[in-house]
DNA sequence: AATGAATGAGATTTCATTCAT
DNA sequence: CATGAATGAAATCTCATTCAT
């Protein structure tokens, strides 16, 4: 009985200390994001966080720790998108992975923010956070590409510069949204956007000669 | 005779300052390239130009100025590639545009990358640097869809978004270039790049029904 | 009982807090005093007060705010005599000023000979510091003047000059006590002093004409 | 004749040598006096005299020689009053040397503002330049103060502290116009300062009793 | 666990002095 | 002699990290 009254005390616990750790990098993801990994410090984050300085260090070893921590657990939304789509007719299958693929919250753009700022010049954080990610959001498209071309739905051309095109599209409209240039799409703007490159994508933007 | 030659001493002295600048400038920029601009030291910028420390404030105020003096000299090769393009038809105008934007040398590399990895969190850096050019750039492929979509040659569709697809293909097959990631392609590379890109672009990749 | 305790610790951190503030004032004092302000480091200052260089920054913003928090809360020992000087007759009157404004300990002088220095200097140091405090006493030795003068005690001669007799011959005394050529006078030598001072002052140096 | 013609040619350099070192000088007080010795810069001097930084060099082995250079040129006003003081009756006696030790040109303030700034922190420079004088000065009017004493002309009083309080009286009244918070005092000025003081010192403040 | 004062390594910047021209 | 760019030592200040409470 003891044992399980420890459990739950335990557990209540484990659950607190979670709990912290979230709110101090949720923090230090606002103030990254802010002002960049380098130029924010723990004094920043531990304001942000509304804790005192040592306690950072009870949750993190040290400052690029939290990065580290953002990096694994923060997903691209291109990722979580293209792992999600149905398979349909190609155009509902584009408009739908470009729709989810603009579908991330408010909450999660600093940490994007933070992250890309970093991974721009470290090249660690870049392999954990982006590398591997995209080399396997592009395999996705490069399979799908090359699938639909022996198809003979797509017309013959290099799978790798289609999933590229793909992703540019996407990476043109949502990073000014992360650098906080461009306001986060409402629900309607992302359905029209995800129409308008899948159009573009599928068909191009020349008009078809009428015959 | 003598205010000829001092005119000769003066001007050779000109050049000498001149070109030390440009040598700090340029080594500043390989190492704030390598680190970030924040990560990186006097110290370092001064070993890679070769100086003392002390010498980097003859010829800039502070650290920042030699990052600004960069953000003015350095242009975007997309921005040049576009002031440049003939007007023949649709495929050959978009493909000597996305050629010549691919088109910068492996010196500008780190200059390119210095700026946008500071631009990505200092918002002064950005407006200098980046915004007002983008926008030029927008506005003028806004007004070549806006123009080709009156013509009749594009189907109807967002000039703005068209623009956004434009850059976004572009900046998706750059960026891992200037990061580092990906190597600068060769001119052949380049041509059929640009060629995959324009035929992407005008006609999708979705094969045309025959009829 | 909780806060009570949490009253306790705070206060007594408060207090730990203000000593070790006054502390590192001392320390800074003594080291301007001796080379002036421009010419002491922030070490030099850091070793006279045993704690390391980074510690002073935690109860200062910077140096010069060591320099004017000495400032605020010096009092020439002149200001102090003249604000406790009873009314009694001239000559008692005088002297009691005389004797209080040489009362000035050992610990004060480096922190007036650190200001008297910068002041010499340094224009918002001199307001700070001195100049109001001068004109304060200034008009107190003038009012007193312009009193006496009218109760015919007094001859008649410009007040302004005679505050500024007084003054000069209080400062030429000390100058050279707080500048460390002289030294500090004992108990008896200021008595001493302030009878003949105050004679001078009140009959002059010649000898008075028997009749 | 060509020795002569040397002699001829060698002079006018020497003369030519000594203004130029003249003219740093005066520079360089006018600076040391503006913001203190240890805030001057070697490029403000050489600006202000309309030099290069090296040119400097040529004249003075390093920035404090310059300082030494100004010690042994500047004579206190003070002194070069002391020493011309004719004998007359007392009174006139007095009055001709206040009226003697305000009168300094405008020129000569920066010169007294620099090394005054410096000698109250620079041991050796006090002793160069203010010490000995003082000494001399000191020395000089407890003499005159003794002999008239024992001449009976003066009451007897401690001639050290008569020979001080002639010195702080001045001392009080210059030392506001070389900190250069006072304006120099006119001719007319002088006269009226030097009588009254000289009044107050011989006769006292305090009136004397009719009877 | 939480706190925040103390630490000291390291960063930027200044400036007296040198020296090649 | 005059010049002024180059130098590098030294100064101020910041900040991640530690640790006693």
């Amino acid at each position: 009985m003891t044992a399980i009254k420890n459990e739950g005390r335990d557990g209540r616990r484990q659950r607190r200390i979670a709990r912290r750790r979230q709110e101090i990098l949720a923090a230090a993801a606002r103030v990254f994001a802010a002002k960049g990994y380098a130029n924010s410090t723990t004094r920043e984050i531990a304001n942000e966080a509304d804790v005192a300085e040592g306690t950072l260090y009870n949750y993190f070893g040290n400052k690029r720790e939290m990065l580290l921590a953002m990096a694994e657990q923060t997903e691209t939304p291109l990722e979580t998108a293209i792992m999600a789509v149905s398979r349909q007719d190609d155009r509902a299958a584009v408009i739908e992975l470009f729709e989810a693929a603009f579908d991330f919250s408010e909450t999660q753009i600093p940490f994007l923010r933070a992250l890309l700022s970093e991974a721009w010049v470290d090249d660690e954080l870049l392999e954990l956070f982006l590398s591997t990610r995209l080399a396997h959001i592009e395999e996705q498209l490069r399979n799908y590409v090359s699938e639909r071309i022996s198809a003979g739905a797509f017309r013959v051309f290099d799978p790798i510069l289609g999933a590229r095109a793909v992703m540019g599209m996407y990476f043109g409209l949502m990073l000014p949204v992360i650098r906080g240039v461009a306001p986060l799409p409402s629900i309607e703007e992302r359905r029209t956007l995800a129409e308008t490159l899948a159009d573009i994508l599928l068909d191009g933007v020349r008009a078809r000669e009428e015959n």
